[in-house]
DNA sequence: CAAAAATAGTTAACATGTTCTCTTTATTTT
DNA sequence: AAAATAAAGAGAACATGTTAACTATTTTTG
């Protein structure tokens, strides 16, 4: 039935990863992990955001994103700060240092991403995109 | 110059969430984790293997296969023994409990494979099977 | 052949994923 | 308004991801 050796969430796993490989060691370069760039590239874009909404953007279950912001707090990367009408929540933010990792980066990201669509192909990646997009809002 | 909100890997992520949706609760029903079913099924398909090589079939580091491996035998579902050439290398194979397992799984596991394949599209899955496939392939 | 280098697997240490429980604060119900 | 419910976040317990170091074996070199 199925043509490939393996199943879908096994190919989007390694289709991941070989991804990742373009970018995991300018990460590593600048001392954070693949989730607290995810975390910082959410807030970077948009803006403040419960911990809540931060979790459902990023795909990241609340228990975890709890131990990556402390960190990425430790680190000096975000801040934190109670809702004054809703004292359950808290709302998160990058700061300026964060905004510096994020201008001395920038660059170098974009150079990868090219690099990793010229050798994929920019017309298989958008189809690629559409076909994710498509697929991430199904549900059983 | 990217027209979607995710990056790729984030994609990738969300994607692969949404498919496993669709069988997590039947492994959950079952007792095992979504990495033991990746081992069992690769050790399945494959017949006896030796660690590394499950490792690299299963998109899966030694070290978190050290654990799932050890736990898979407690559980009874695989065997180990060593090398007779090799005394480096060990070799891993499913036990009769663990076809057991997969015979009674497997009509539930096609079910909502066909679920899912109806409401994503199968023309779309063969597509982005193929997207995906050669995604995996490149390197930087 | 002996020493050096390479390989398979494990262990260690830490970050994250996953489910469950708990605390606190809001909201709803009665 | 008091009690019951719901929601947000944190904590606990365990499984897995990730990198580095370590052990036990081959394999390669000199």
């Amino acid at each position: 039935m199925r043509q490939f050796d393996d199943s879908l969430p096994l190919q989007l796993l390694k289709a991941r990863e070989a991804c990742m490989n373009f970018f995991r060691p300018l990460l590593q370069e600048n001392g954070i992990t693949e989730q607290q760039w995810r975390i910082l590239r959410a807030l970077h874009a948009h803006g403040e955001l419960e911990t809540k909404q931060l979790a459902n953007l990023c795909c990241v279950l609340s228990p975890s994103l709890t131990g990556i912001v402390n960190r990425l707090e430790q680190q000096g990367y975000i801040q934190r700060r109670k809702s004054t009408e809703d004292q359950r929540r808290t709302l998160l933010s990058i700061t300026d240092q964060a905004r510096e990792l994020f201008d001395k980066m920038s660059p170098e990201v974009d150079a990868r991403y090219k690099a990793f669509s010229d050798k994929y192909g920019e017309e298989k990646l958008q189809q690629l995109m559409i076909l994710l997009n498509d697929l991430s809002k199904i549900n059983p």
